[in-house]
DNA sequence: TGTACATCAGTGAACGCGCGTTCACTGATGTAC
DNA sequence: TGTACATCAGTGAACGCGCGTTCACTGATGTAC
């Protein structure tokens, strides 16, 4: 019943009162901001620990090692990424649709600006096979996996599957999301991606065409 | 004019030999084989080192660091890649057009299972903005992406622009191919996956839909 | 075929460094009465 | 309002470890004659 992963206890069972929170809080974002800066490669707990002007002892306090940090900070990304999924509970077969795809591609792709470098982190993480990133990733991915698979599972005769399907535009997403900075220097403007992807989506979720 | 990450060349300028290649070669597999097992973030040179039974001081013969050994493994990973495209040559407008999206799909993600780590790898490295990295990434895939774009060029008024539709085509692909095996677990099949990848890509770039 | 020389190939051993991690401890904060 | 106690919070200092990297060196290979 113990979340081991809890915000409100330490590693060595103390409560967490008002300084506790807000040390670990700082520690969590100097690790975000060096993550940015140099990957998870070069992420050392001495370096964080340095960051926040606190010796190393105090970081495991609070987190295990390095990855653990790490994983914290994609749980709580990972919340802002499901809470897009207000635009999937609308309809898209209406005049309005391509404009609702419009605006999901838009909010996904600037939350992943946002969090660059620790949604990329969670991703290599889970892609290497490490559970708790890959359970993390699929609980921030599903509600938008889910609300597309349900409009393509209202389409007929179409010989795709739904989640496949769902999943097949979610991975676009993420891999525009998060390569959409070298499209540009192909001459690729960034409205033209979002646009591009909208109509993509919105066209596999629906059936329809809009000239 | 002399490329360093020459395979003829040692790093302190004398010449490959046999011998030398072996020995470089042997270097290049364990350094796939232990990114398989570990990840980067554990890659020493002391461990392929190890692996190969021959001195660290070997190592630093052939590479700089542990990055470019996996660059230089990227860009023999690379060029299969880009042999791929060979089916995208072919009219995808005709009744067998659905089957060479097919195929391509199919290939890809066959590429993508023989290299999976070196390929994550690469992609992170590039995302993390190293333009090596990236350079290695945009030539394997360049092939890929013209030849889509390509198709999508030639079809009329969509509103979709060919660049940005056949990076979203390869984006798709890419994710698709890293993470299907998560799908798998979701009630999805490897065969689902592929169709429905196919049928996307085969939509996107020819504007038909096959029943 | 043999020998000498050039250069290719690989290593032993050492150095320093900086990191991970822990422990017993001190200081800060909060609250019961 | 004050005091005592519980527990929250943070640290100094130390340890060992294993890695990265280099250098001067030995041994292997190949080839010119």
């Amino acid at each position: 019943m113990s979340d081991p992963s809890s915000d409100s206890v330490a590693l060595d069972g103390r409560a967490l009162g008002r300084r506790g929170t807000e040390t670990r809080q700082r520690l969590l974002d100097a690790t975000a901001t060096l993550l940015e800066d140099n990957g998870l490669r070069e992420l050392r707990v001495a370096d964080i620990a340095r960051a926040v002007q606190v010796s190393p002892a105090t970081f495991y306090q609070y987190f295990r090692d390095v990855e653990a940090a790490v994983l914290a900070l994609s749980a709580r990304v990972g919340e802002e990424t499901a809470s897009l999924t207000g635009l999937l509970a609308e309809d898209w077969d209406g005049p309005d649709g391509l404009d609702r795809a419009r605006r999901l591609v838009e909010e996904f792709i600037a939350n992943w600006d946002q969090h660059r470098a620790v949604l990329r982190t969670r991703n290599l993480a889970a892609q290497e096979g490490d559970d708790r990133f890959r359970a993390v990733r699929n609980d921030a991915l599903r509600p938008l996996t889910e609300g597309i698979a349900a409009k393509v599972a209202a389409r007929t005769e179409t010989g795709l599957a739904p989640y496949a399907a769902a999943a097949a535009m979610v991975s676009m997403l993420e891999r525009m999301a998060a390569f959409h900075t070298d499209l540009t220097a192909y001459g690729t403007s960034r409205a033209e991606v979002v646009e591009t992807s909208a109509r993509i989506l919105h066209h596999t979720a629906t059936g329809s065409t809009v000239r």
